[in-house]
DNA sequence: GCTTGAGCTGGAGTGCACTCCAGCCCGTAA
DNA sequence: TTACGGGCTGGAGTGCACTCCAGCTCAAGC
């Protein structure tokens, strides 16, 4: 697969993919005659993973190492479990979070309408 | 209350709190005899309600937003409902987002248990 | 065989949200 | 009365995660 197509399938722009690899997210692809990238399809469900380790706040720095640890191999599953587990307890934390928020945002809007009508009726009465 | 102690209070630092109110999250607040700021109580519920909405994903400039409207008084009831209404939409969708990858890294630490397991066994056969 | 377009590299630039700094003033304690 | 700590301002610097750019190569179509 061209980096082009990797881009359109995988919703991060061409230069995204160059830098995930300059950084060491994404594993160097072997490369076809003329020196271009050539993406085996495995790649896509490895961004996949990343982006959801990335939209839930995973830190740079920690996917860098989760990378690194699996490209190392079996050696490595006991500290890869230990990340995943940390990060879940993250996402737990963060859960917790939302939620409280969402239930304010729910008190404030309905505060709002509430407002809403007194100055409706304010309005009327002029 | 004092810089200082409004910093302590509310878990931002001095230089934020005067970030915030150069960029216009928080009000100016009065100043004493000597020129320095003098907080009101009331500034801390507000600092509270900033942080969860940052914590829980808004952008520095629909904060800044929401603040300008809030300053403007009664007339802006419904726009703000409309933001908050938003955000809690955006945050329904990252709950949904959490709940996936919680589950997803519970099945990811299952996985990497019943391959420790294996290597185990291996190692214990040599 | 020349144009076009995709891809390449190294490095500079961007946007966000702070964070730090120099150099100043002022009020209180020794 | 002077030393100190806290506060002030405007502006520069930081860290993160990309994003863009100049100038190059190469392969395929007309």
């Amino acid at each position: 697969m061209k980096i082009s197509e990797l881009s359109k399938r995988s919703g991060l722009s061409i230069d995204t993919l160059r830098f995930y690899e300059k950084i060491g997210l994404i594993e160097p692809p072997p490369r076809d005659d003329a020196g271009r990238r050539d993406y085996p399809e495995a790649v896509l469900g490895w961004i996949r993973f990343l982006d959801q380790l990335n939209a839930t706040g995973m830190k740079q720095a920690d996917r860098i190492r989760y990378a690194r640890l699996r490209a190392e191999g079996p050696a490595t599953y006991a500290e890869r479990r230990a990340m995943l587990e940390t990060h879940r307890t993250e996402i737990a934390r963060r859960l917790a979070e939302l939620e409280e928020t969402l239930a304010l945002m729910d008190r404030k809007v309905a505060h709002y309408r509430a407002l809403e009508d007194e100055t409706q009726k304010e309005t009327t009465n002029v």
